[in-house]
RNA sequence: AGCGGGGUGGGGUAGCCAGGUCAAUCCCGCCGGGCUCAUAACCCGGAGAUCGGUCGUUCAAAUCGACCCCCCGCUACCA
């Protein structure tokens, strides 16, 4: 299935509300291991697409763009960099990464609901809602507030009470409120658009169950348990302004409902990457030809809604392939906690480029953390222990030292010998390896597959060390070659091998050997040849000290607060005022302790011609050794004050973070006291 | 509350759906010995779980049934 018969894939992964900044829950959950499917796919020569996008859309946008002042679109700006950014660093080779506020997307959406429309699956219905006249908006109902009625607890929200926990209805609760400006809501009657998911109930069941092969058993039997209940007619459409306009008379009003227009996303996505490949046709071919197999990866929590509503849209729509696959995965937890971001709790992505290390050490952990069957949990002890034992000492050790002993005993270059049956054996043992891992990644079981490809690198440790070639170069010359010239092809094979968890790696693994990472059919070839010249060979990655792992703990801890950035934004500074600041460059040349204070050292410094003292708040965060002979940035002309009986004339600049302090220093030389602006 | 998933040596995990070959798999860690090209691996030996709890079905249960405890998700207008 994998290795041999090319297949047509489509790989979606959920798409992530952009209200959030992600954290490693929701890259274990979705992103990494779609990653990996994708990447393998590409590497079997499958025919695939790989998409995903922001989902942009709902009432939490729309309200908390509002408290901010901004418009909507403005914030889901911001936070669409800031997620294209962690995808992109952690080497998530989407092909596309769309959003849903595009033009292309309200298309999609309206077409697929006008279909939908006329097959008649779609039925007007009323809903008794709570509006509130201030806002001029209907409220969701967990943006009514009041007192429960079976706890008297008064934060009660309309869909639940947290206190007791039971389930509620915005009318049950006692004194409502608006929770956004506190007045009281009124209650009316409002038309609204449904699907008619009652009508594709047995048609439904029939495909879920269809699919009892494929799917995983808790997809399956979550599945069938909703349809066991009986659907119901769903309500698509909602009262905001933010979101695709129905296409409706009577309806120009309102949005699409969120659940609505962010699956067609997969959809808007693919067509979007088929116009950027310059052929906008191309999606029709995995969206609508039986022989594309699409892929869902997912969370436990949008299982119903993929097993369920989204595949009822598409047989409501009726010119769609159905998915072939949805991968409900679990939850990851954080040291035996769940992931909080109000409480700094957690891992949280937009950090990571800062840590200066490779994103294929996350990925390596995360990848054994996908909780394919039951939640899993992050530990740094373990993240720790895996990376030094399993990446470095296994993994690392064995590419380090095939190459660097290649590089000591045979001048850089792979050598060429007689290899015995078992040398043969070996090098041939990595078509076996590829097709073990391809069918472990095409079920789904990425960790099983990742563990395998180890195995490999298991097995050319223990050949390294069975053949001794250490002794072997001294006493027996050609058996070292034929050693050294087999580990160098299980390197290769090991790379590609392990390209789509650790892209990265597998890149640097192959640079060193000259070579190319190549597909799953290089695998076990013996693509590497005699005379191969090695280049700029090093450890691949380095070990995790336990100061490290402090460090990397802080800095993935802390999440910018984007609402903070935009109250900044408004302050406008005229380019006059600007002007009037001296800004120069200086250097450092002397630095100490300022007697009497904790926090203050004594800068002397050099601007152009012109020594001058300064001090500055920076003991907590440099040690005055540091200090000197960097070149930072300095107000000149900013007026002389006297500090703890130090004159200080100016001030230097540094960025702030929170506790983190780094000052500005120019990415060039530059003579001192130059201007900047 | 109902529905679904899970509870296996210190950590993780397989097996359980098709009960016996499971006094239970594999990885990591731990203890002792060998080797040294490598940010050291590999080899040999060792300690460690009665499979959430109770009761049953059976010649035989981690594996089937009942009840209970704990964790997580869903329960439709929160995405």
């Amino acid at each position: 299935m994998t290795g041999k018969s090319k297949q047509k894939v489509l790989i979606t992964c959920a798409l992530p509300y952009v209200n959030n900044v992600p954290h490693i829950g929701n890259i274990a959950g979705s992103h990494l291991p779609a990653d990996i499917f994708a990447r393998f796919c590409r590497l079997a020569g499958h025919e695939t697409v790989f998409i995903g996008g922001s989902d942009e859309h709902g009432t939490p946008i729309e309200v908390s763009a509002e408290k901010l002042g901004v418009d909507p679109q403005t914030l889901c700006d911001q936070y669409y960099r800031v997620h294209k950014e962690i995808y992109d660093w952690l080497l998530i080779s989407y092909d596309n990464f769309s959003r849903t506020s595009l033009p292309i997307h309200h298309e999609t959406t309206q077409e697929f609901f006008r279909k939908v429309y006329e097959n008649g699956y779609v039925v007007e219905g009323t809903l008794r809602l709570p509006s509130c006249e201030k806002c001029g908006r209907v409220l969701p109902d967990r943006y009514v507030e009041g007192t429960c009625p079976k706890c008297g607890y008064e934060g009660a929200r309309g869909d639940q009470c947290e206190k007791c926990s039971s389930m509620l209805n915005p009318g049950d609760l006692r004194s409502p409120r608006c929770a956004i400006c506190g007045s009281a809501p009124v209650f009316k009657d409002i038309k609204h658009l449904f699907l008619s998911l009652d009508k594709l109930e047995a048609r439904l069941k029939e495909w879920i169950e269809g699919n009892r092969d494929v799917w995983s058993p808790q997809v399956v039997n979550m599945a069938l348990g909703w349809i066991h209940e009986g659907l119901k007619p769903r309500s698509i459409t909602r009262d905001i302004k933010w979101g695709v306009k129905v296409p409706l008379e009577g309806f120009e009003d309102r949005v699409f409902y969120v659940w609505f227009d962010a699956p067609i996303g997969y959809v808007s996505s693919t067509k979007e990457w088929a116009q950027k490949i310059g052929k906008p046709e191309e999606w029709r071919r995995f969206w609508q030809e039986e022989d594309a197999k699409i892929f869902h990866f997912i969370g436990k929590d949008n299982i119903p809604f993929h097993t369920i509503f989204w595949p009822g849209m598409l047989m409501a729509n009726g010119e769609f392939t159905l998915p072939y696959r949805v991968a409900g995965l679990q939850y990851l937890n954080y040291e035996g906690d769940k992931i909080s971001k109000s409480r700094g709790f957690g891992i949280f992505c937009e950090n990571l480029s800062r840590t200066g290390t490779s994103p294929d050490i996350w990925r390596y952990y995360l990848t054994l953390l996908i909780p394919e069957t039951g939640d899993t949990e992050w530990k740094w002890r373990e993240f720790q222990e895996r990376v030094n034992k399993e990446l470095v000492a296994n993994l690392g050790n064995f590419v380090y030292r095939t190459l660097s002993f290649t590089m000591k005993n045979f001048d850089g270059r792979v050598p060429g010998a007689e290899l015995s049956g078992r040398d043969r054996e070996l090098l041939e043992r990595g078509k076996r390896y590829a097709e073990e891992v391809g069918n472990l990644i095409w079920d789904i079981r990425l960790r099983d597959a990742l563990k395998k490809v180890f195995e490999l690198s298991d097995e050319g440790n223990r050949y390294f060390q069975e053949n001794e070639p250490w002794k072997a170069v001294k006493e027996d010359p050609e058996r070292a070659a034929a050693c050294l010239h087999v580990c160098a092809n299980l390197c290769y094979d090991l790379a590609v091998l392990l390209s789509p968890f650790l892209p990265e790696s597998a890149e640097r693994i192959c640079a060193q050997l000259g070579m190319e990472v190549g597909t799953l059919e290089d695998v076990g070839q013996a693509r590497v040849e005699a005379g191969q010249e090695l280049r700029d060979v090093r450890p691949l990655f380095p070990k995790l000290d336990d100061k490290k792992i402090a460090e990397l703990r802080e800095i993935t801890s802390s999440v910018t607060e984007y609402e903070e950035m935009f109250k900044v934004e408004e302050e406008y500074v005229s380019y006059e005022e600007f002007k009037r600041l001296d800004l120069r460059t200086a250097e450092v040349l002397e630095a100490g302790p300022v007697e009497g204070a904790d926090k203050l050292l004594k800068l002397k410094i050099r601007v152009g011609g012109k020594e001058k003292q300064l001090v500055a708040g920076l003991a907590p965060y440099y040690r005055p050794e540091e200090l000197v002979g960097k070149t930072i940035v300095v107000v000149n002309n900013l007026k002389p004050a006297k500090l703890r009986g130090e004159v200080s004339e100016g001030m230097l600049l540094a960025a702030v973070d929170g506790k983190k302090v780094a000052l500005l220093t120019p990415d060039k030389d530059v003579k001192s006291g130059s201007k900047v602006e």
